[in-house]
RNA sequence: GGCCUCAUCGUCUAACGGCUAGGACAGCGCCCUCUCACGGCGUAAAUCGGGGUUCGAUUCCCCGUGAGGUCACCA
């Protein structure tokens, strides 16, 4: 059995989106389940829209995907090959120079057409059967517009066959190109490689996922801080299952268990909101230290604690689902921990019942205390159980309930109207903050 | 419009022709709770329509319908 050699092949005429690297991520995966090559190929046959820095973000995403190639190439290295089987196809007489009527600007007065007879063409596509098309309709297409610029069909067909390609996966929005390819191979007698033509990738609108349409570059998401693994796993279960009930993959998973067999044949939508999910998976899984380094706020430290950062990761992995969404909350609503905020003399009352006048500042006297008792490093369960006997305790008890008594707590701790939980705060904080926070709140509420 | 392809909850999906059509994300509700978040429990939600084949169709066949793709000197 020939081992497997499958291939990504973008043109670098724009930022690639979710469904351009999702048929990368299938084609990876399918080669690497069976040990085989996995090839990228720049497709920049079109000179006048290729731009280096469209390549450039190609291979940053499959980096960051962690989607090394094991052969590269350039399609327009190739063009000295292209050239010598263009000109056995004229001589042949299969294909032959054209004198045309140009129809737009930059179009060539003479191109190379390809002489179809017509007739039908099948071919098994390893996701839907068999597939055929009357290339009749066709005419005779063009495959190049001069000896040296091979036009797609006939470049692809070429350098498939050279780089020794097995398994063609690609978008299904090529199905309809294949005839034509496999009429060029055919002239040329090259190997015919078997197609997988994966579903679509669709936009809320149910479109083909597209950059006019407002479809995200693939860098984009790594710039809001979507991890790979999160990506490539949401990804690999857009249109394929591993045929049992798990929904998180590592990559490793996913090579072990990928099948084109369970390959899905409708397309499917991209939810936004799922991959956010996802990702919050992965990022609960990080280490301290590698959150923190994919936090990336080295420029604040002097603004943060370093040790007061690792304190709050596990707050972080609890309510972000993006790194992006994590520094915002270090600056927003948990920026408490880093530095005090100045409380508000009437928020810190508002649990304050008008028929027990001074209970707040009662309250606070008492936490005070009780703070002050506890050893350093408490757990935020351990602060519960010694602070909410308090909570209950018979002037609190009524109307304001346990709030009269850890409203004000909270609030002299975080200040502000949502935080975490108070015990969580003083557990992070250390009860020395804790304890001089209150302080300032009792301070507060004696003016 | 021609050609091609596809069709299960809102979304991603599972179900050798045979359980009450299962799971996940998002909803919603309850619990936990001073707030936000987490968590726990629960709930609603789907086989596009019509014909066949069969003892029995989500599943197989046909016809509709709908959706998408493609019809470049772009890939």
């Amino acid at each position: 059995m020939t081992p497997v050699v499958s291939r990504f092949a973008p043109s670098p005429t724009g930022l690639l989106h979710s469904g351009n690297y999702r048929t990368a991520i299938f084609a990876y995966l399918f080669a690497k389940h069976s040990g085989g090559k996995f090839i990228v190929r720049i497709e920049d046959t079109d000179a006048a829209r290729s731009k280096p820095e469209y390549e450039k973000n190609i291979f940053e995403a499959l980096v960051w995907l962690d989607l090394p190639a094991d052969e590269t190439y350039r399609q327009s290295d190739h063009r000295a090959r292209h050239r010598e089987l263009l000109e056995k196809l004229i001589v042949e007489d299969v294909a032959y120079v054209s004198k045309e009527a140009p129809q737009a600007p930059g179009d060539r007065a003479e191109v190379i057409r390809f002489r179809n007879q017509g007739g039908v063409i099948a071919f098994t596509d390893v996701i839907r059967g068999s597939i055929a098309t009357d290339v009749t309709d066709l005419g005779d297409f063009i495959i190049a517009r001069s000896l040296d610029e091979p036009v797609f069909h006939f470049a692809v067909a070429v350098d498939d066959a050279d780089e020794g390609v097995t398994h063609v996966i690609r978008g299904a929005d090529h199905i309809s190109n294949t005839a034509r390819q496999i009429l060029i191979q055919r002239a040329l007698n090259l190997p015919e490689p078997r197609y997988a033509h994966l579903p679509l990738i669709l936009d809320k609108a149910h479109k083909k996922l597209s950059k006019r349409t407002g479809a995200k570059a693939l860098t984009e998401y790594r710039d809001i801080g979507v991890l790979p693994e999160a990506f490539l796993n949401y990804l690999a279960l857009l249109g394929w299952n591993p045929g049992d009930d798990r929904e998180y993959l590592s990559r490793d998973e996913l090579i072990k268990a990928f099948d084109l067999s369970r390959v899905q044949k409708g397309s499917a939508v991209f939810d936004e909101v799922k991959l956010f999910s996802v990702n919050q998976h992965w990022m609960r899984k990080l280490s301290v230290d590698d959150f923190i380094a994919h936090l990336n706020v080295g420029r604040t430290t002097s603004y943060m604690d370093s040790e007061m950062l690792r304190r709050a990761v596990p707050l972080l992995k609890e309510r972000a689902h993006t790194f992006s969404e994590a520094r915002e909350m270090l600056f927003g609503e948990l920026s408490c921990l880093f530095a005090k905020t100045s409380l508000d003399h009437t928020l810190l009352l508002v649990k304050e019942l008008p028929e027990r006048p001074g209970m707040t500042k009662r309250a606070l006297e008492a936490l005070s205390a009780a703070l002050q008792a506890l050893p350093e490093g408490v757990s935020a369960e351990a602060v519960k159980e010694a602070l909410m006997p308090l909570a209950d305790l018979e002037e609190a008890k009524g109307k304001g309930g346990r709030g009269a008594l850890l409203w004000p707590l909270r609030y002299a701790l975080s200040g502000r109207e949502r935080s975490p939980d108070p015990f969580t705060l003083v557990s992070i904080l250390g009860h020395a903050e804790a304890v001089s926070r209150v302080q300032t709140a009792i301070a507060i509420l004696e003016k």
